[in-house]
Order: structure tokens, then sequence, then C-alpha cells
DNA sequence: CATTTATGAGAAT
DNA sequence: TTCTCCTAAATGG
């Protein structure tokens, strides 16, 4: 379910519900028991997103990791603690709420220095005021590696993920297979600024939209995007169908093992580089 | 009801 | 590059 969006949005909320107070925890499916019992009756002092990875810091310098990998999921709700359904990883109750994990790819309990060594490997998080884009750029501009997997690498820029490369790819006007190389700094800063404001409103509606005014299903007149996301997007998850802009479909392709999206036309492919001979 | 898929990332090959 | 893990919902027959 997350990009790093949706994990600032849960650091708000969990703090909201359960800083200052002491919480109870535990692990029904078992699999955190232990990591649970750390925590057990300690306050929790704040929260914070890095990227992806949450953060609930406790009482004792006691932090809980917990990154959600491609399918984990928080829920919360008010008490009493609702009949355990499905895989729980974890539930943390607080004076008025209960939280809910299933299906985190970590969930696990660092000290000082293993959270310091989370943070020192990754890159620059778009919704973080302490964010360095200059060394990211630095990142970037050094490889030849496709944008989207440079915007996707989590050492490099922390907390975007699929959609968020796909989308501001496809409104900075370049093709997802672009050379880092290719990237001045007057195009990573346009990128950056982009992602940034597409980030923070992501945090504030909940979900990832990235048209803008005049390509909204309003604007154009067109049924609103229906499925499990919801948000409003030029290009990901829409192969085949025609590019808002200019009509063309959609391109699928792979990379890494995901799915890339892209408009063939307002998109363009760099030039390839061809050994050259001859001359004169 | 079985199979597939998913906004991720690390390890293995 | 391919595999593997975690879980629930979407998809397909």
């Amino acid at each position: 379910m997350p990009e790093g969006h949706t994990i600032h949005r849960l650091a708000i909320r969990h703090r909201e519900l359960f800083a200052g107070r002491p919480v109870t925890a535990a692990s029904p499916q078992g699999r955190f028991a232990a990591g649970a019992a750390l925590i057990d009756g300690r306050v929790l002092r704040d929260t914070e997103a890095c990227g992806k990875h949450l953060l609930h810091h406790y009482e004792g310098d006691l932090t809980l990791h917990v990154h959600l990998g491609l399918y984990g999921k928080f829920a919360d709700g008010e008490l009493p603690v609702p009949a355990p359904v499905g895989q729980l990883r974890m539930v943390l109750t607080g004076s008025g709420h209960w939280l809910e994990l299933r299906g985190p790819t970590a969930c696990e309990v660092l000290d000082v220095g293993a959270t310091d060594l989370l943070r020192s490997r990754l890159g620059a998080d778009p919704l973080r005021d302490d964010a360095d884009p200059a060394a990211a750029h630095a990142r970037v501009r050094a490889s030849t590696k496709p944008l989207a997997a440079l915007l996707m690498d989590q050492s490099i820029v922390a907390g975007c993920g699929l959609i968020y490369a796909n989308e501001v790819l496809f409104r900075a006007g370049l093709a997802p297979q672009t050379p880092g190389t290719a990237i001045d700094a007057v195009r990573w800063t346009a990128i950056w600024d982009d992602l940034r404001a597409l980030m923070k409103e992501g945090v504030l509606r909940g979900r990832i939209d990235t048209v803008h005014t005049e390509h909204t299903p309003e604007a154009m007149r067109r049924a609103p995007r229906v499925d499990r996301h919801g948000g409003e997007v030029y290009v990901y998850r829409r192969p085949g169908q025609p590019c808002l802009v200019c009509g063309t479909p959609i391109t699928r392709g792979p990379m890494a093992g995901r799915n890339l999206y892209w408009c063939p036309v307002c998109q363009p492919e760099p030039p390839v580089r061809r050994a050259r001979r001859r001359s004169a």
C-alpha cells in the first residue's frame, strides 16, 4: 500500500492517537511476540517517517521500526479492541484507540545504533525538511541507470515508489528509460520540486493524484478512475488506454520485475547514442 | 474456489 | 535477472 506519503500520514496519525502515554503491545499471530514484550507498557515519545519506514520512539531509547512492504497494512479505531481477524502481527492499545498491523515486511524493535544505521542508508526524502536533494542529484547524475530505477532507489530518493516515479516522469516529459546522466541540475530541481509537491498533496489527501487541473475528470468530462487506489493519474496502470494529453495508448514495460507505464509521445525516449564511425 | 496480483526490497543465482 | 517473503483483495473459471 505504501509510498512515502502513506507512511508520513501514519506517523502523524499514530502520534495523534498514542503519543505521550503508555501503550500495550501484543502479537496475536506470535511472530512479533518478543518485540511486543519490549514495547509493552512504555510511553510512546514520538513518531517519525523516514521514506517508507515508520518509526515509533518509545521511552528507554527503543524504536519500533515498521516497513509495510508491498501489502502491509495498518488499521485503527476506538476501544474496545475488536476480535482478531486474520494474521495480526501487532496490536497496540492506547488510552482510547487500538492499532492493528498486518503483513509488514519489517516489524522490529531497534536500539539507537540500529536506528541510526537505518537512517544512514536512506536517501533524500521529499517529505522531510532535512532532505538533501543535491546529494540525490549527485547520485542520479553519476549513473547511467534508467531514471525510473534511480527515483525508486531508496538510498537516493527515500519514499518515492512506483506510482510517483511513473507519474513524475510523465509530468516531466521524460521516458522512464532516460539515463541519470542526462539529468542536469535544472532538470533535477524541476523533478524534485514536482515530486515533493505531489507527495505533500498525497499526505494531505491520503491518495495519489497527479493530474493537472485541466485533466481532471470534471475538466475533461470523463469517468473518474475507479480502482482500489482511487487517485487520478496519467499513466500508472493505464496500459493501452489513451493518454490524457495526446490520446496515444499508454505503454507498459517491465523493469526489475515491476511494471513501468509511459506515454511514448509525451515522454519520448532519449536518442540512442550510436557508436559513431566515419566522419567527413 | 483456485489463481493472480499488489503502491516493496532483500537475497540468491 | 530471478526468487522469496509477508497478507488480503481482485480476478477468473
